[in-house]
RNA sequence: CGGGCUGUGGCGCAGUCUGGCAGCGCACUGGUCUGGGGGACCAGGGGUCGCCGGUUCAAAUCCGGCCAGCCCGACCA
């Protein structure tokens, strides 16, 4: 390909619009447009990194006995609302009325469908399936964001595994457990594999991959000892224990006027440190007003809380609702005495002793307060935050906390679309069972986006040569000269022809733009041919990855290339 | 959905407060020179100033409404 010849609008200054790294370096390396928010153009260059993980993706499935099929984007709704998502995913779903009235959805995800194709299996026999295909989502997600890393429309390869009994899944899921790290290695990502909720997919049980950046919208907690991971949703982990025996034990109420917060208390005189309070939130859960009982210096996780109370409903209590409920306002509150309102504290508490909280009265608090007992708890759970240096649960060493992407997300399903919508075979005594199903999904535009999180520098993208969009770039520095093109282009279609993408910067332009725009759009590879080094026989190979360049004989080049290609790992 | 910011040529922006010829840099076209890290000079082309309405002799600028995009939060595979 020449460049001369080529759409490759590549732009000298970050698009205004822009914050994420990735989302500047694809649009000004030429690989994307935006079309409105969340809706993305590809142009030539996205298009051949997009093919290039996707067919990373298709051999990775292939290899795990996948058959590639292609499903509709356009569904009836009524299919939707047999399975019940049509309710709850209706805030993401794109949905509207053909022209004769019925109504349509586009496809959001595509259990529904798989699963009515898959009722034409029939006996056990046929089992194990693994179905996938890679095609358009849309999802109206409230709030696009960071170009390709969260959208509305966008490609994904979804798999989908059909077996008759959870041993069977097990042995599905652990395979796309493994085909999953192989892909995000061959697309240079370090995923870490974390346990999460199923949300709003449904099912059993499901292991999110995540890679470490700061555009992150997930947190996980990671022990680099064990290489336990969590996302910091559910989370656990061992804090040490607080020795009380040196505090009150008796009661007492004392006057804190303009204590508001916890460090306020920390620095008034009779105060307390931040890990000897009782933090008191107020949140209605289902409706009905809840305490939650924290220490000090710990955070509620929202998520671990809903997990534990079996519930989506939950929020908050807005000012005006507290004081009726305890007598005073949020800065004085406490649970001492409080036997009418249900109470969740968190395990940190437990058997804590001469402890200070909010009394209930403005401007007075409590110290001497043994939560065994002074406060009625209904129930304990761990509903705290995990914390950098916390102890890992399963080793005890140190974990670490680092916001992270989800770049792809697989689930044990069990039987939650088979019922509904009516999915069987027929076992070996003839018997009825459900198809036990899991599902198994990857992003593709989402996975280029975060390899270039990972992968750039301040001069550009640094594509893994797996999905670069050309092997090599060829920089003439003088087009104009015969003899330099000429050498340029032998040294090009003798590439090609070897099956190599090849990229000709055949441009009359100074030689520092196109240096530039080769970094920008970030070719593992760089020969420079120059009059200079055609004179000499000696050409420039450039390793995009270390900046380091060599020169090479020009009869040498070819083959140097070619084993640098071919091996991943090399360095030029 | 709440809060904030922004819409002016392909891209980045000034001009808006204080109404009066629509500008700058980059990019683009033709030319001369230059030629291994975003080069110089000469001559050019290109804009419904987000949209609708209002005020005014006159609106990018003032007023009202709407739309779009970005950021933070809520929500979310």
């Amino acid at each position: 390909m020449r460049w001369s010849q080529a759409f490759i609008p590549t732009l000298r200054d970050d698009p205004a619009d822009s914050e994420a790294v990735s989302h500047k370096l694809l649009v000004r390396g030429g690989y994307i447009r935006q079309l409105m928010a969340g809706v993305y153009s590809m142009l030539p260059l996205g298009q051949r990194v997009r093919e290039n993980v996707m067919r990373v993706i298709r051999e990775e499935i292939d290899a795990i006995g996948g058959q590639e099929f292609l499903l509709p984007q356009l569904h009836p709704r009524e299919i939707w609302d047999r399975t019940g998502r049509a309710e709850t995913m209706k805030d993401i779903m794109m949905s509207f009325d053909d022209n004769k009235g019925s109504p349509m959805v586009l496809g959001p995800t595509h259990e529904e469908i798989f699963a009515t194709v898959s009722r034409e299996l029939t006996s056990y026999k046929q089992l194990p399936q693994l179905w996938y295909h890679i095609q358009t989502k849309f999802r109206d997600e409230a709030r696009p964001k960071s170009g390709l890393l969260r959208v509305r429309e966008f490609t994904m390869k979804d798999s989908y595994s059909f077996d008759v009994d959870q041993e069977g899944l097990d042995v599905q899921f652990d395979r796309h457990f493994d085909a999953y790290h192989r892909i995000f290695k061959r697309l240079g990502m370090n995923a870490i594999a974390v346990r999460a909720s199923s949300g709003a997919m449904g099912g059993e049980d499901s292991v999110e991959f995540m890679v470490a950046s700061e555009v992150g919208e997930d947190e996980v907690a990671h022990c680099e000892a064990c290489g336990f991971a969590a996302n910091v949703e559910t989370a656990t982990s061992v804090i040490p224990q607080i020795s009380d025996t040196d505090g009150p034990t008796e009661i007492k109420e004392f006057d804190t006027p303009g204590v508001r917060t916890i460090a306020d208390l920390e620095t008034f005189p009779g105060g307390a440190p931040a890990d000897r309070q009782i933090k008191t939130l107020v949140y209605f859960v289902d409706g009905e007003p809840v305490l939650i009982l924290m220490r000090g210096d710990h955070q509620l996780q929202d998520q671990k809380l809903m997990d534990h109370l079996q519930t989506a409903d939950l929020r908050p209590a807005q000012p005006e609702e507290i004081k009726p409920l305890l007598g005073a306002d949020a800065g004085s509150l406490g649970a001492v005495g409080v036997t009418d309102v249900r109470i969740v504290a968190d395990e940190a508490l437990r058997d804590r002793l001469a402890m200070t909280t909010g009394a209930n009265t403005n401007d007075r608090h409590l110290s001497g307060v043994a939560m065994a007992r002074d406060i009625t708890v209904t129930e304990w759970a761990d509903v705290r935050t995990v914390q950098p240096g916390d102890g890992c649960p399963t080793c005890g060493e140190k974990l670490t906390v680092f916001p992270a992407i989800e770049c792809g997300h697989i689930f044990k399903l069990g039987t939650f679309y088979a019922e509904p919508l009516g999915v069987s075979v027929l076992d070996e005594q003839g018997k009825t069972i459900p198809i036990v199903m899991g599902s198994y999904g990857i992003g593709v535009e989402r996975n280029m986006a975060v390899s270039v999180e990972v992968n750039h520098d301040d001069k550009g993208i640094i594509w893994p040569m797996e999905i670069s969009p050309f092997h090599v770039i060829i920089t003439v520095v003088r087009p104009d000269d015969e003899a330099t093109l000429e050498a340029a282009e032998t040294l090009s279609n003798a590439l090609e022809a070897s099956g190599f993408a090849v990229l000709l910067d055949d441009r009359n332009e100074r030689p520092g733009v196109k240096f530039n725009d080769a970094e920008l759009i970030g070719v593992p590879l760089r020969v420079t041919v120059g009059p200079r080094g055609v004179q000499s026989g000696i050409l420039e190979l450039l390793d995009r990855r270390t900046g380091q360049s060599v020169d090479v004989a020009i009869d040498d080049v070819f083959d140097r290339l070619v084993e640098l290609i071919s091996s991943p790992g090399a360095q030029a």
